[in-house]
DNA sequence: ATCATAAAGGATAAAATTATCCTTTATTAT
DNA sequence: ATAATAAAGGATAATTTTATCCTTTATGAT
């Protein structure tokens, strides 16, 4: 039996407090969780289910799943199915960064494109924020490429603590 | 009758190729724009409608007309109804800046919290995005406060251009 | 070969964002 | 006062993003 709570009658107060966020999509933001835990599982030579991999990012498993689908179709990381099977990374994916993670999922959105949405911005006609934008961009880029994603996962805490910091 | 376009069949993919953006909603993007624009008017004396707004950033006017109401809402722009009405800005409004439009618009999202949303993330126990993103944010910061709207407005071209600046 | 397991994929639903329409309220001109 | 104008506000719809469920496919264990 679901036991109800005050807060579930108002749905979209409830989303506006969570949604504390942004410059990541929540897909995005699954996806980058689920790969540093598919990171650091790997360097213990596990592989993962996207059950686990849900529960442990606190993400719901069946969209972690489809998350998970397309990083596999990017290559950002591996799969095999059957029991015994999983997710994992191995040497073919140490060095992708979360760049690659963030392509794959939002695509070039952060990077590319007038952030005003305007149709005639560029370096000769740019908009008012276009230069400051560039700047920001190439510290985005810089963040993101800085460390390969089994760096992070390996400066992320030990087992015990991985929930805790990825949730 | 209405026209119909081979692309109406494929609704997503259109809107697939059209979201070349983020960082910003599209509802802040449409906001800055009409603020910018805006106080380019009210340089000039002039208050402008809903209407003429939404056209002139290419923006649905019904829904500009929304945005507008909250920024009106938050002091970042002024407005008077009846015949002779519009929006505006005034002395009151000089040094308003970009930040003011995001933070009525999306909040602080953008500045605030853990960007790949972990509960847990703090300066003691960082996310292993988290002291690249304070810096960003600082960059992110800097741009958006580092001119008032008024300069902003005074650097976007003249009349005859600002439709083709602001579309 | 058969069964169990787990990813892949398709179809559908819920929630959030973006967009439209229509009524009400305030203000000005006549 | 009355009519016309424009913002404010409410209700609703379309689209996009996020989430769920169920079937199919591949793989390993027995």
């Amino acid at each position: 039996m679901k036991i109800s709570f005050i807060w579930d009658s108002f749905p979209d107060l409830v989303s506006r407090v969570k949604k504390l966020i942004h410059m990541f999509s929540k897909t995005c933001q699954y996806a980058i969780k689920a790969v540093i835990y598919i990171h650091k599982q790997s360097l213990e030579g596990k592989k993962v289910g996207a059950k686990e991999i849900g529960q442990e990012i606190d993400a719901p498993d069946a969209f972690t799943a489809k998350i998970l689908q397309v990083l596999v179709r990017q290559h950002v990381v591996g799969s095999f199915k059957g029991p015994t099977g999983g997710f994992f990374v191995d040497k073919s994916h140490e060095s992708k960064t979360l760049k690659d993670v963030v392509l794959a999922i939002d695509g070039d959105q952060l990077f590319q494109g007038c952030s005003l949405g305007l149709n005639q911005c560029s370096e000769e006609n740019p908009c008012p924020l276009h230069f400051e934008i560039k700047n920001v961009r190439t510290k985005i880029i810089n963040m993101l490429t800085i460390k390969s994603l089994k760096q992070l996962a390996e400066e992320v805490g030990d087992g015990t603590t991985v929930l805790a910091r990825l949730a």
